[in-house]
DNA sequence: GTGGTCTAGACCACT
DNA sequence: GTGGTCTAGACCACC
């Protein structure tokens, strides 16, 4: 079962959290087709955010053809965002998982490690936009 | 030279956008004390956003003590956020750069190896939290 | 300038009526690429609805890629819905309007000549499903 | 004998659909006085939905003195909507029949027929609005 | 002054 | 007891 973690005051909007944590569970597969979400009331009272927002992040999402929103029933994943590359036993997985350890222990905050990993993601778009010419621009997920 | 790249339809208020990438450039040493933000005019040359939405987060950075305003002058760097092991010739990000390009070249979108990044921050606080009783809190930057 | 005439009671939640209304225009060519809809403020004053309803519908359109909500500007048309053989000086129209009256003036009301329609519309699908075997299914659009 | 045709997903609630199509059956004499609607049971082997919200719909209708609920025996048309004008060999019916499918042979979908059809209402009333003073208003089976 | 988010709470639709 | 609509009103982001 996810569980969101709303951050209040970061000014990124509470229902824009919701997304992003499930789309986040679905590309790695930790929420899989069938899966039920919580239930709105379930996520207001762990979160304490109304239940309105809630649902309509569940909209969101149910407009984007990745979730089902049943009356009577619950939410339930309807497409999956799964990678393969991205799964639990994956080498880069293991990777990933190691270097964040040492970074972190290292004394670099989450920011920092975020940080980072922005920044190569960067450097390896221009990278590949100065060889191949064309319009240069880069996807969303950046703020 | 910061280059703001604005993602309208993220849901992610412009200005929040423009001070996330300003501290990731401070994190990153990109941005060092004294050297000049661009002015609003050239952010909206670039962003097409309005300038009042410039000096709105600009002056959420200055309340925040990262940035002086100077009236006719500009906008500089009072405060850095770099942190060693950050820097462009440190291992760790010679690691990561090494990663990224690896995972993308595997196929994984750039949302991908954000989820990716996350999910192995979580992993390493839940691992803390676990053996280091107390509250255990995940700090902003999730969204 | 739309104008949304919201029928409160028919059962039909109001954010569909103002979708449906919007679509209508679109089809018919009232609605074209780069008009303006009415603001959510005007709206409220002529039909009674609260800003958030209209919102909600206005949002609901934007996802579908047939408006685009500029905040501090208003919300605009961004796809056209038009076809050929709508236009008002088609035939097709002109018949219709013609008929229409006719039946009015028979003494049908509104529903009657809808239902009229509809059962016609029925007709045409069984027809055509009769003569080319496949999944008979009749597409949305009615309740 | 009435076949109801739900849309999930349109956003009219499913007891509103029953309601208005078995509306239409009797504004078109496919229903007549003493015919007897399907049972529950059968509506919801041919549309998935619940049987209560089947019983919501009949209810309805019961409390607008069209049909009446014999426990035990089913449920049972006691009224009738039929226009003189609309019966399936009228000169009005075969001309719709015969427009519609020109319509649609011509490439509109069944959305664009019914907004021609809509904005042809329209047309007149409007018309008779003018030419005669009073409350202008439209009837609902709008949305 | 435009759209946008969030809250609170009432009532409804559906399983 | 699930999701869903609507209202009212406060406050925010953007032009």
């Amino acid at each position: 079962m996810v569980e969101y973690r709303i951050d209040r005051g970061s000014g990124v909007p509470a229902y824009v959290q919701i997304v992003d944590q499930t789309e986040r569970a679905l590309r790695m597969g930790t929420l899989k087709v069938g899966d039920k979400l919580p239930t709105a009331r379930e996520v207001v009272a762990a979160t304490a955010i109304n239940p309105n927002t809630v649902l309509r992040a569940y909209r969101d999402m149910e407009q984007a053809g990745l979730v089902e929103l049943r009356r009577g029933l619950g939410t339930f994943v309807t497409r999956s965002l799964a990678r393969p590359g991205a799964e639990g036993d994956s080498p880069l997985r293991r990777e990933i998982t190691d270097w964040t350890a040492r970074a972190r222990a290292a004394g670099l905050e989450r920011a920092d490690v975020l940080a980072l990993v922005t920044a190569a993601l960067d450097a390896y778009d221009d990278e590949r936009d100065t060889h191949t010419p064309g319009d240069r621009e880069r996807k969303k997920e950046d703020a």
